[in-house]
DNA sequence: GTGAATGTTAACAG
DNA sequence: CCTGTTAACATTCA
């Protein structure tokens, strides 16, 4: 379910609970729940696809994983990973990774690689590609260290944006192309972003999961590309290979 | 029933 | 120690 934009939408419906007393704190969670009880959350973050639940001396980590749900106002039939009970109000996590972190979320994170931050620094990513000259772009994007909230939906459709091919090796991508890039990349998470409040992101689809290359009207490639062996979708004619042959 | 999917990491082999 | 492979977790849908 999550990529990092559907992170921020999770962490924007959580915000009416800012401020809010934790009564209960239930679960199966493997963290010391009784911790939990008595204390006001601070504030909600995300950082790349992780939930941060911050209190005022330690935060909550929550990854949804490739299957993770929640509901929050509601509760679905089965035992829940994280159940946080508010005065008149409950927020449940399933199917997800919790950790209970002691330190400042200041201490942790550098928002500088998030994607959907506003602190996202293009340059510093440029730089981080330049000194991996043999990484495979369709892997570099799903690097949580390079481009944190990037999964493979964001990484198939940001390469047939730029028209680049998810195995060009990035010190083989010129730099207008490597720029170009980074720009499509934040540009399509927040296009995704968008069409996931709108529950439309599946019908705005370019290239995962599409047969036809809807620039050339060729037959997409699909194949397991990279280290990570991700699917990948692509046109072999408008995707440009950089790699001397 | 089977396989694959918006993800990540621990364990193991070499 | 580093690198690569496999397993594991776990849910839903085609």
């Amino acid at each position: 379910m999550p990529e990092g934009p559907s992170i921020v939408i999770l962490k924007e419906a959580l915000i009416p609970f800012r401020n809010k007393k934790v009564l209960i704190a239930g679960g199966d969670a493997a963290i010391d729940l009784s911790r939990l009880e008595g204390q006001k959350i601070i504030d909600l973050k995300s950082w790349g696809k992780h939930l941060l639940i911050c209190f005022k001396h330690f935060f909550i980590r929550i990854h949804l994983m490739m299957f993770g749900t929640y509901r929050i106002s509601g509760h679905k039939d089965s035992v829940p990973r994280l159940h946080l009970g508010f005065k008149g109000d409950e927020v449940n996590f399933y199917t997800c990774q919790v950790a209970l972190i002691e330190k400042r979320v200041e201490e942790v994170y550098n928002w500088e690689t998030d994607i959907m931050s506003g602190l996202w620094n293009a340059h510093k990513a440029e730089l981080t590609l330049t000194g991996l000259p043999r990484v495979k772009i369709c892997d570099a994007l799903l690097d949580q260290d390079i481009f944190s909230g990037v999964g493979n939906i964001i990484k198939n459709e940001s390469l047939f944006n730029s028209r680049l091919h998810p195995e060009t090796e990035t010190g083989h991508i010129p730099t207008r192309k490597l720029r170009e890039l980074l720009a499509k990349t934040q540009k399509y998470t927040w296009d995704f972003y968008t069409w996931k409040q709108e529950g439309t992101l599946a019908q705005h689809w370019r290239a995962y999961e599409q047969k036809i290359c809807p620039r050339c009207r060729i037959p997409f490639e699909k194949e397991y590309l990279g280290k990570n062996k991700r699917i990948s979708f692509f046109c072999n004619t408008c995707q440009i290979n950089y790699n001397p042959s």
